[in-house]
DNA sequence: CCCTGATTCGC
DNA sequence: GCGAATCAGG
């Protein structure tokens, strides 16, 4: 498979929904979460929650160093019986500090002790932006002249009826499986009295036959394999 | 072991 | 540019 306009423009609405790159690699098919992973960095999306540390910048590593050591040489195995490696490729160069201590910072008037941290910011399911307690926002001082608007939560789930949007009024019957990008439940107006639509009310609720006149079950919401 | 994303590197 | 192989954390 080739990445296709629509195709890239479908893995960059996933990535930035949360999707993770298996998701997106089983829906667009034909291509490997490896394959997604890459797209995904070439095009520029990098940066999501991920298990591998930040760990140091250069040199001062021994497990990295080693993994890449270990690549190195199987890379290079079939000729360099065992070149002379220089074991010490002189990592830093040591940070001269002539007079001024690196401490002082002095052309830093900002009364803000946190300029630009990483701040951990967690995507929903929806793509919407998960906060902690404790990080309202941040102080921005230059008010939106607009209006703030409900922010759609993504292209994937628009016009769908999401989680947030249940009430009882709307039918909650599922549509799709959770955890998929555009996993929604029905909407439709309630059966008065009932969580779901009279069609899935239908679905839900079985009129109890007489013993032996029992017709097999419909597939239910969840529970059933993922049929694709 | 399963999952996750990141990175490397031969193609 | 692509993606398998590999790594490392959960």
């Amino acid at each position: 498979m080739s990445w296709t306009d629509e195709r890239i423009s479908k893995l960059t609405k996933m990535w930035e929904s949360g999707a993770t790159a298996s998701q997106i690699a089983d829906e667009l098919g034909g291509v490997s979460r490896n394959a997604v992973i890459g797209k995904a960095h070439r095009l520029g999306l990098k940066s999501r929650p991920s298990p591998v540390k930040p760990n140091e910048t250069p040199a001062a590593k021994t497990g990295k160093a080693a993994a890449q050591a270990k690549l190195a040489a199987k890379a290079a195995k079939p000729k360099a019986p065992a070149p002379k490696v220089v074991p010490a490729p002189a990592p830093r160069p040591a940070p001269a500090v002539t007079g001024a201590p690196a401490s002082a910072v002095p052309s830093q008037p900002l009364p803000n002790p946190t300029p630009d941290m990483p701040k951990i910011v967690s995507v929903g399911p929806g793509g919407f932006l998960r906060q902690g307690p404790g990080d309202q926002q941040a102080p921005i001082p230059p008010a939106p002249p607009r209006r703030l608007v409900p922010a759609k939560p993504s292209p994937e789930i628009a016009d769908k009826t999401s989680l947030l949007d249940l009430n009882d009024r709307v039918c909650r019957w599922p549509m799709g499986h959770p955890g998929e990008a555009d996993f929604h439940f029905c909407g439709e107006k309630v059966n008065p009295g009932f969580p779901y639509c009279v069609e899935h009310c239908g679905r839900a609720y079985q009129a109890q036959l007489p013993r032996g006149a029992r017709r097999p079950p419909p597939p239910l919401p969840f529970g059933g394999p993922r049929v694709r």
